[in-house]
DNA sequence: TATTAGCAATGGAAAGTAAAGATTGCTAAA
DNA sequence: TTTAGCAATCTTTACTTTCCATTGCTAATA
């Protein structure tokens, strides 16, 4: 159906586009291509036929289409093997001992929007593995105390409480003691459920002024396990350098996008290894894509988001996120 | 110097360009002052002499200068009273008891940012008052434990350690034990200090491993007290839908601004009572006005700012922020 | 049959022109 | 001191015009 030399001109289009963000012209790859502008545009007329390149009018050069960017990422594309420049910075970040895992990801997602001028996410380490590891309250003044709530995978909320003056420390403290002892190691998000059905009716007997307490306890519970959503932005703004974000509109729609929790929340769910997802196929905007990726160490579980103009550097992103993938198996 | 006409008139053209965004006319304001377009244009004049006012262009209307701004804001604005419905929306906030200071700050602030369509900022509770409360440790696999570390006022921080599979626990159960003992109460700032010359001399003789075990607390501590500045966004993207900021690279001017943690930080400098900068006062752009104030409530201290474009409504935010700071004392 | 040279046609971008509209400063009268 | 009237100024918008890159098509060529 697609020949070779189409292929090979599909390829050497995009890439022309990818680099200067300008329509490619019949003459503007006629060197490259050996052959003269005259037989590159009745190819790229065929190309055209087959929706993998468009035109902005009758006559611009072309830029590839959703479909174009779709067949060269499966098809032409080669994972471009990393610059020792951009090995070196992360290695930094990673070479350092004193960052835990999360820190890790942030600094380095940082460094991939700084090198490549397109914005990262990290959408964080949802914690419906794990199970509850303590609880622990530290009373602070009157009738103010902390509760920290710790998993065993080592995620801690904390949260002040504010209780009634007529609460005593002591029915504070066991009521935790009751929590501890019958809920410890149930996965979190079934903690509620646990509070309700098994603690509730135990606590009535123990301790006065048991309403407000269990309340309590079950609201900051309940938090715990709506919180979840972790998210973190590298180079928010970067990718407003890329030249596609000229206009205001635009760059209000995007950037909406980013405020907007529901949308960036979408994007964890994905397929396991590296995937793309060109224009229309995100949920942001026509005019970006995203390359995105999942993790799984020690646990703890997240998804890495790389969002650029669809004309990014899919080769160069895809070696990035690999490398940062590989590396983050030590921590 | 300047007329009570003068004052007048120069109020009516603030609150007028304020509400508008479009340069006033002298024939715009002629009803409103019972007098001709041509007295008004003699008095603009004036105003312009006195660098309170300025025009565009030849032909166009005036507008406020930054020193207009200023004299409207010091001498002339009346502190609005809220309408019922900015106040209620409040309301449901503060009348949740649930929610602790902190998220009652930042959701107030982005309520805020929501009905006046600027951006919010909270740069959160420095905890230099804070003293060490406890220091607690979870182990949760072999070489992963989890440390906890609590100050007087209820700030947590926590931080995954990694140790070499040699140290026991038992040793760093010591460790902890001999921190708690001797550095528990120090002001926050302090504890580096003293880990280093009451702790480290005394750990020697007690534990084996005492470097390894002694830099990973040191390390933790010291991230504690540098990662202080916290802040918190309302609205980022808010003051985006002013009008002055149609043009990209006003746009990119501010949210650079926003992405750089220095600039925010500086907007903790400030003096007490409800602070208005205008245009060149502030550190973020010529374009913008920022209404700050700082509170102290319980011993957590931090800022609130909000940010407008210079036509913000003065009244209003100093109105809101006031009502804030009122309801805030009762948490 | 595949490739290429040549050329008219297309449409955008830039520059220049013109007309319309808003608003001012100034002058002179009230 | 205020006001009416008017020329001067500058923006905005729309409309030409020119320029230029690029295409699609046709006909010649390999």
């Amino acid at each position: 159906m697609i020949t070779n030399r189409q292929k090979e001109m599909l390829k050497v289009i995009v890439e022309e586009y990818i680099k200067t963000a300008k329509p490619v012209s019949s003459n503007h790859i006629c060197k490259k291509l050996k052959c003269s502008s005259a037989t590159i545009r009745n190819e790229m007329a065929r190309l055209e036929d087959l929706h993998l390149l468009e035109k902005n009018h009758f006559a611009s050069g072309r830029i590839p289409s959703e479909e174009g960017y779709k067949y060269y990422v499966d098809n032409l594309m080669r994972p471009k093997t990393m610059t020792g420049e951009d090995m070196l910075k992360l290695q930094t970040i990673f070479r350092n001992n004193s960052l835990d895992l999360n820190d890790t990801i942030k600094k380095s997602i940082e460094i991939v929007s700084e090198i490549t001028n397109y914005t990262a996410i990290v959408l964080g380490t949802s914690s419906k593995d794990n199970r509850l590891k303590k609880v622990e309250i530290v009373p602070l003044e009157d009738n103010k105390i902390l509760s920290i709530v710790i998993t065993d995978k080592g995620v801690v909320q904390h949260k002040i409480l504010y209780l009634p003056e007529s609460v005593a420390t002591d029915e504070v403290k066991k009521t935790v003691e009751l929590i501890n002892k019958l809920v410890v190691g149930t996965p979190i998000n079934e903690v509620s459920e646990k509070l309700e059905y098994e603690v509730k009716p135990i606590i009535k007997d123990y301790v006065n002024q048991y309403e407000v307490l269990y309340n309590t306890f079950y609201d900051a519970f309940h938090e715990f396990t709506e919180n979840q959503t972790n998210v973190h932005f590298g180079g928010r703004n970067n990718i407003l350098k890329q030249p596609e974000f000229s206009s205001i509109d635009k760059v209000k729609e995007i950037l909406g996008k980013f405020d907007d929790i529901d949308s960036i929340s979408k994007m964890q769910e994905d397929s396991n290894g590296i995937n793309i997802y060109i224009g229309s196929e995100t949920d942001l905007s026509n005019d970006v894509s995203v390359i995105k990726t999942k993790y799984s160490i020690d646990g703890e579980d997240g998804t890495i988001a790389i969002i650029g103009p669809k004309r990014m550097e899919y080769g160069r992103v895809v070696a990035l996120l690999d490398y940062i993938k590989d590396n983050l198996g030590g921590k």
